[in-house]
DNA sequence: ATTCATGCAAAGGGTTTGCAGGAAA
DNA sequence: TTTCCTGCAAACCCTTTGCATGAAT
């Protein structure tokens, strides 16, 4: 599946991760870690989190440490080049099925969605 | 619409960002800013774009600057609690509209979307 | 022996905040 | 005058990186 082994540390994050099927935060999982094994640090987190994340094992939530503002407010949605970050709009399309999803939710109070669409943009396949 | 003037700055801020109908990070706003006002300050950018989203005249495109990741790559969606930032699971439903939109792009190589709801939490609701 | 990952610590990037001065009401 | 916002700079938080050591092949 992938070209990388599983040592000790990369196991035990790993595992960690899929056993408690929630969605941690580096220092989290560092926190829980450190437990089964005191020495482990927080730069060998990231870069596993990086690693497999990458390898498609793992799913980053955030893609981008920078924030980034959009003036208009109208419906529409995202398109994020995984290469450069650049983020394009893209049409509106009719979304019943999403909205029926935010209408069917009983537990939380739902007030809205984003949709964002990720791949390689235009200008990065042309170069 | 909001109990907040809009004095120079902020109407300055709003202004570009509409304008541009792009999706500036704080920092690309700061500079655009500073060739028209060189005394804008990098604390106003972020003090204002948090009020002016807060209030839904603009939008922000990431919600936490702390990265979560998930363990559980199948198909299913997640709602953020805007209050508290936790990130809970929605059940998958059928997607095939979101897939239409994936397979009419042509400009650019989409590989895949997320969708994430948002709104306040059954455990922020209830305090 | 060579390659690759680690732990540690320091640096980096982005964002937030305290404070004194200034604009708005 | 009172309130709110600014500019500045320092603090802060999260993430990344360089380096010497140690594990894996």
């Amino acid at each position: 599946m992938e070209k990388f082994s599983f040592i000790k540390q990369r196991k035990l994050i790993i595992d960690e991760l899929k056993k408690l099927k929630s969605h941690l935060t580096a220092d989290e999982l560092y926190n829980i870690l450190r437990k089964k094994m005191p020495k482990i640090s927080m730069g060998t987190v990231y870069r596993n989190l990086e690693i497999m994340s990458e390898a498609g094992i793992i799913k980053k939530l955030e893609h981008s440490t920078q924030k980034r503002f959009d003036g208009d407010t109208t419906p529409h949605y995202h398109f994020r080049c995984k290469n450069c970050g650049h983020v394009y709009d893209i049409d509106f399309f009719e979304s019943e099925k999403i909205n029926k999803v935010i209408n069917s939710e009983k537990e939380h109070n739902i007030t809205g969605f984003n949709l964002e669409f990720e791949g390689i943009c235009k200008n990065c396949l042309n170069s």
